[in-house]
DNA sequence: CACCTATATACAACTAGACAAATCTTATCC
DNA sequence: GGATAAGATTTGTCTAGTTGTATATAGGTG
């Protein structure tokens, strides 16, 4: 319930998500005009349209010219829990987690990860890619992006300690939160598959997840892909 | 009134502070811009904003990025007792009050809402948000839920009388009685300082209550959030 | 030195109002 | 019933003005 420090802006997007998400605004229908919303938050039109091109820009809804504002077609969205970890996740479920890096290097943000993490277009972000093991079973593929500006040494970390929190917490962050999470099913690629050692077109979990520090300012941005035949993501309020 | 040595701004300060007393500047009305005092004064803009948010602190004005600066109204006192009726309590108290409907809409109930009113898992409620007035000027922001099969037509009653009690009446229940209150304080986020004429993490008085039926069968559930500003909760036997 | 007062500048966030473009609604005519 | 035209809604775009925040500079005071 405790909402950070935002713009009005921020805070009312990320209500209206909760809206899509809870269902009470459901796929497909309309949203209120952009003058009653303006009326319901107290706000001028302008701010109610920065905050649904926001939303526009996550796909969660689409606009049309004298028509109004609607909610996407999209896979079903859970919202997860906080402080998501996955090797505590892992150890809570009693097995020994293990990550194998397959790349790590530095790249230019694209526009979704620039505007999730709240950076600059093409500022620099460090790219880390690799695999989740389960008792030296793969079960996932993750990749995420860090401010390279913000955590110029944090790849070194990375590379000597193999765990991302704890190379955080030599760069000063000692506790991140699971902001967002977003779940989606999606086919494996016939790499992805070989990764896994599962079938191309298995089906896996996609999950989008944004990492903040306490304050709310964004730390990490990434994706995994879950076997969907090794995992079950649970969440709790 | 001899002046002593004081500041620049302490001096524009007391010296708005009399116009507001004397009603030169009427209460809810708008102070000329901070560029206009600015150079009415002859002194930089910040050391008006200086004086302005000593105004601000005093509870005497409060402003609106982008908008402008008013005049605040007077504090209230709010009654907690057995029957908790807004309009009465705020007549009772001398003031005007009002209403505004935020939103009203069907959802699913949470997991606490449900066990609050007794009412299956998912079962659908009536969801009303809203801002209470006294005297035009924003004391509180509520939102409460009601068991939509209990009471089918509700939301249309609430839209046409404007009254959470009125309605109720016309569903068949005459009285009700606040069963439990629990009072809490929290920060206010961006978007409930922005209704409440205050700034973020101001402190808000949150009230979590339950209304029951004269048999004790639940009806409402919902929170308050009193501006700790404008609002002093009393409890009298 | 640290701290307060005051100035100066720049930018971000938000409001206000106006108008255009696309769409929906409704009345009217045949 | 169906097509058309007029009017009201609704989103898209633009300009301007206001408060909020951050940074830098300088002088005075304890």
């Amino acid at each position: 319930m405790t909402l950070k420090n935002q713009t009005l802006w921020q805070g009312i997007a990320s209500d209206l998500e909760k809206e899509i998400v809870a269902g009470s605004l459901a796929r497909g229908s309309r949203l209120p005009t952009e003058s009653m919303l303006s009326q319901r938050y107290g706000v001028n039109r302008h701010t109610i349209r920065k905050a649904l091109s926001h939303l526009a820009e996550k796909s969660l809804i689409w606009s049309k010219r004298g028509s109004g504002v609607f909610v996407m077609q999209k896979p079903t969205i859970y919202s997860m829990g906080e402080r998501v970890r996955f090797s505590q996740n892992l150890l809570d479920a009693g097995r020994t987690p293990s990550r194998q890096k397959l790349s790590l290097s530095q790249r230019l943000a694209t526009h979704e990860e620039a505007s999730s993490l709240q950076i600059k277009k093409n500022s620099k972000v460090h790219h880390y890619e690799g695999i989740s093991f389960a008792d030296d079973e793969p079960i996932a593929l993750f990749h995420s992006v860090f401010c390279s500006k913000r955590f110029p040494a944090l790849a070194e970390y990375i590379e000597d300690l193999q765990s991302v929190t704890q190379a955080l917490k030599k760069c000063g962050v000692n506790d991140y939160i699971r902001a967002s999470t977003y779940v989606s099913a999606v086919a494996a690629s016939s790499l992805q598959a070989n990764h896994l050692r599962i079938k191309p077109n298995d089906p896996l979990l996609c999950t989008t997840s944004l990492n903040t520090d306490q304050s709310g300012i964004p730390i990490e941005f990434g994706r995994t892909y879950f076997s969907g035949k090794h995992v079950t993501l649970s969440y709790e309020a």
